[in-house]
DNA sequence: CATGGTTTGTACTGGAAGTACAACTACGAT
DNA sequence: ATCGTAGTTGTACTTCCAGTACAAACCATG
């Protein structure tokens, strides 16, 4: 499993679609081998096999999203004005990427089964919205919740789920229009709920 | 495929474990007859193969949040307090079946191919949220938002990943507990959102 | 042109899913 | 009591595919 050049990981980019339609079980090496004109023997010569060209897309997926989110989450702003470009960074990567999105709703187990997917997905998605919420109620952009953890891993949630099902609904012609609408919702969502002033902490039914 | 007696459904539970633990491709029919105590012949006379297993276990655990969901909704309340009482619900239902929960992380990819489940899927989850949001306008108890399918989406994110990491986090002690606890934060978030009053609408970062 | 990494075709091995089938059991109906 | 039907199970088989082995060809670079 050395680091595979340049050229052979472009072309591995060609499995993200059967990988997306069929799961990883579904197709065969054979398969990936013929849709990315890579020979079967030279796949094997530099993945150590099915699971790792999953690893591979899926690490690099990963990447790109940690990375647009880690920029999100570096600027001056206060902490809510972060979350929302966190949001925005992380749905935008995702729509760019459907293929390897619907790979990795697919595959979610075998990722998570994968240890250094496990690790890279924590660092991608749930860290830095942790993070987030701590520094946002710091600088007192952000509420004090009661349970920061499973706040975290809820707007975590929220995020990835827009994400992935407007991954799987199919392409989209305009991703980072989609990034945009989507993002909007869930910031709307995530920063100030869903609750009228009125019904807040009561029990009431009046139609407004 | 018929619709298999209740004896074998139970012992069939077994293997619920083994696959949340492995994955339903880490997991031999052998291991399955083995977990259970049904011979692999018998599991093959009653069940068309391995992913019938998964479909069976799934479609109980989908009908039983669907069901303890369609409760919650029912009520007379509004639909903000109908709202809290749904995701108490679900992480009520998740809760009290981690195994089954890991079981379907780890092969949601199969199971959003088994077009039942994928049915199933949107039945116990998504429609009754898309729904509660529509009525939460008309009773004056939740604010209208722009793109409702998107936040119901998130939403539902949001409580169904609270719900997953949890039963992945191994089991606790009192899952009631657990999934009050979890409920709230899922709810506090939902519901009044994150943003400080003060920060809401316009940029800022004084401390409070 | 020689050496060593890379590429690729081909043939093989091993393991697991699913099938075939026959023997056996349980039981209700005639 | 016998027969038929449905379920149960062990055993042996077929098929398919991941992964391996390996040798031949193919480059680079010195």
């Amino acid at each position: 499993m050395r680091k595979l050049p340049a050229k052979l990981a472009s072309q591995l980019y060609g499995a993200a679609e059967l990988i997306a339609e069929r799961g990883l079980d579904g197709t065969k090496i054979e398969d990936i081998a013929e849709a990315t004109g890579i020979p079967k023997a030279t796949i094997y010569y530099h993945l150590d096999g099915k699971n790792a060209v999953l690893e591979f897309l899926l690490g690099d997926l990963l990447d790109m999203i940690a990375g647009a989110v880690g920029v999100a989450v570096a600027s001056e702003e206060n902490a809510r004005t972060r979350l929302e470009a966190a949001v925005q960074a992380q749905l935008g990567v995702m729509l760019e990427h459907p293929s390897l999105c619907r790979a990795l709703v697919g595959d979610l187990g075998r990722a998570t089964r994968l240890p250094e997917l496990a690790a890279a997905l924590r660092t991608a998605f749930y860290e830095p919205i942790e993070q987030l919420l701590a520094e946002g109620v710091s600088d007192g952009s952000l509420r004090q919740v009661a349970d920061p953890g499973a706040v975290a891993l809820s707007v975590f949630g929220a995020i990835t789920l827009a994400g992935l099902s407007a991954a799987v609904e199919g392409p989209s012609a305009d991703p980072s229009a989609d990034a945009a609408r989507f993002s909007a919702a869930v910031s709307e969502l995530v920063l100030d709920g869903l609750a009228t002033p009125g019904s807040r902490d009561q029990r009431r039914s009046e139609p407004l």
